[in-house]
DNA sequence: TTGTACGCGTTATCAC
DNA sequence: GTGATAACGCGTACAA
């Protein structure tokens, strides 16, 4: 087993300074020719690589950035991290992936872990156990530190930093006009409890559209399920209760849950009830008939976020200017609408 | 900006040395209780937490893993990727991913970028480059290098390393006999061509259910994709030149595409044609009808392949053992076979 | 042209 | 009980 080689191995091994091979393997002008050949070439025949660990200690930059993100299973947050991904490793950082679970206190945790030197800056969207305790004091004291965070899709109002969203209200406007103009009268919502940001959002764009297309908000008609989790009951008794021709929901999985429940009790998509879904995913692509949906350009939300952080991190300005990057959500039409 | 405090800094407003404040920190027995006290006190109030790096550098130990996949926007990967992350994090390990985006010089440069310190040991899943190429001198170099290394999924014979992996061709088998018991006489199989390791083994326990029944090996049955790209006109050209009364697809993207096509042509699924397919994701869940899927177990996959890095890491034990760890595919059954 | 000394933050050993 | 020193691996200002 051949062990990693260092400096000073170079540097007894070839009977010169720690400090004459590391000048040598530059190619500073101070080295004499010779020497450096002889050093590079040794170098080279046991394949010397700089410990990246005592580089990061010297140079309080460790090329590495963090990304905390409520699931990783989940089409959404995939792409997006794919996008950072990408952006960072073509910018030489690696990325370090932590998932919150949905819960505020690992969260916290995985936030202290690598904010104690081992990232250059975080980005992250915020868990539904952060949103709905409403504290975000583990991001302040990051900020605060001079760590520079991102924060994407779900994000929160009063945190200082920046941030990259899509514009879900109008996402969810737009899909509400245009069941209308397709001559849609009762347009439900099915969506999750409102301390999700972006459900909230999607939810004001909803009414707005209504209300802007003289149709009156009707409680009646969203369907708002206490967390992520998908519950067949409560689409069975909605359905059941609410006579309904067109629905807007906050994801896919809900919508394909009610696509499925309305197809077996005999409806036609899209000629007796019609779907439009968040978040183009898999699921939508490959429904029957496809779901057309609200695209978020994860991918792009991604490599955005990625690039103002490291924009950040490496002309580490003092002013504190931060931004927001908002995405417009695109229609992709399909089967589930008629169009 | 409160900037991170260091022992030195603590050292110096307090008037004592270095190694006073570390061990009053670390309670160690030598220390007055006064000292330890006003230290302890002084530290809690200005929050002072260890530098990870400098830890690292000290012990050689990083407390990071790193995972290189093929790809992350893909069911299984996310799912075996979740079960490392929450073993490892629970362990007290941070997750370096990196993506090889299925290319042989990716996978490399990656690798080469972690193994200089940044991690303690490699859990990967070989690029498709990486298996048609067959070059494996960077996965010998890093283990040569006394990392450890653990592959899933996409393995090599020839490498010599800890393995775990799913009883493909056994998958391939059951689901193949069970095309057979109910009755299916020209059985079908789509899968990638075979540099691929996983496709090959399913093939081979495709043919041999065949073989161990009676039924010819008849290769105008096979429908080899030459990329993991879908292709459309291949399917229909397939379905248009062979009939068949069943299918096994090695992903789910071509058994969801060629159920639709054979609907499409007004095919009946389960009657006319039945279909299973590999890798238990969303789109077997939510197809229509369901697909039967052999299941995977991506996230005990991942936990396994940590435990054994992980252990492997803490126990560096100098003698050379490995294990393959064989885990047994699981066949759900939904609306696309009869039962 | 080459080498010495110091610092990054921490811990362990040994001396006082 | 406390502190000085060395070491982890590297880079660099400065001295020779």
């Amino acid at each position: 087993m051949k062990r990693k080689i260092t400096l000073k191995h170079i540097a007894r091994e070839l009977g010169v300074s720690i400090s004459t091979v590391s000048k040598a393997l530059k190619n500073s002008e101070e080295i004499g020719s010779d020497t450096k050949e002889k050093v590079q070439a040794f170098a080279k025949l046991y394949n010397y690589k700089p410990n990246n660990i005592a580089i990061s200690l010297k140079n309080k930059r460790t090329k590495n950035i963090g990304v905390i993100i409520p699931d990783i299973v989940h089409h959404f947050f995939t792409t997006v991290f794919r996008g950072i991904e990408k952006y960072a490793n073509a910018k030489g950082y690696n990325v370090i992936v932590c998932v919150s679970d949905e819960s505020f206190d690992k969260e916290v945790i995985n936030m202290e872990l690598l904010a104690n030197g081992s990232i250059d800056g975080f980005i992250m969207a915020l868990s539904s156990g952060t949103q709905l305790k409403n504290d975000y004091n583990h991001l302040k004291e990051v900020t605060e530190q001079g760590i520079p965070l991102v924060l994407f899709d779900r994000v929160a109002e009063d945190i200082k930093c920046d941030k990259v969203i899509i514009n879900d209200k109008k996402g969810a406007y737009n899909a509400v006009t245009k069941f209308i103009k397709d001559g849609r009268k009762r347009i439900a919502l099915i969506t999750s409890e409102d301390y999700i940001s972006v459900s909230r959002e999607r939810a004001a764009g909803y009414k707005e559209a209504l209300l802007d297309n003289g149709i009156d908000y009707n409680e009646d008609l969203v369907l708002k399920f206490p967390s992520m989790e998908i519950n067949e009951n409560l689409i069975e008794d909605f359905f059941e209760r609410e006579t309904v021709d067109a629905v807007l929901s906050v994801n896919e999985i809900f919508a394909i849950h009610s696509m499925r429940y309305v197809q077996s009790k005999g409806l036609k998509i899209p000629k007796d009830i019609s779907f439009i879904g968040f978040t183009d995913g898999l699921l939508s692509k490959y429904a029957s008939p496809g779901l057309t949906a609200i695209a978020q350009h994860g991918e792009q939300m991604g490599e955005i976020a990625a690039e103002i952080l490291i924009d950040k991190v490496e002309n580490d300005m003092e002013e504190e200017t931060y931004v927001t990057r908002v995405l417009e959500p695109t229609l992709i039409e399909r089967g589930s609408t008629v169009n």
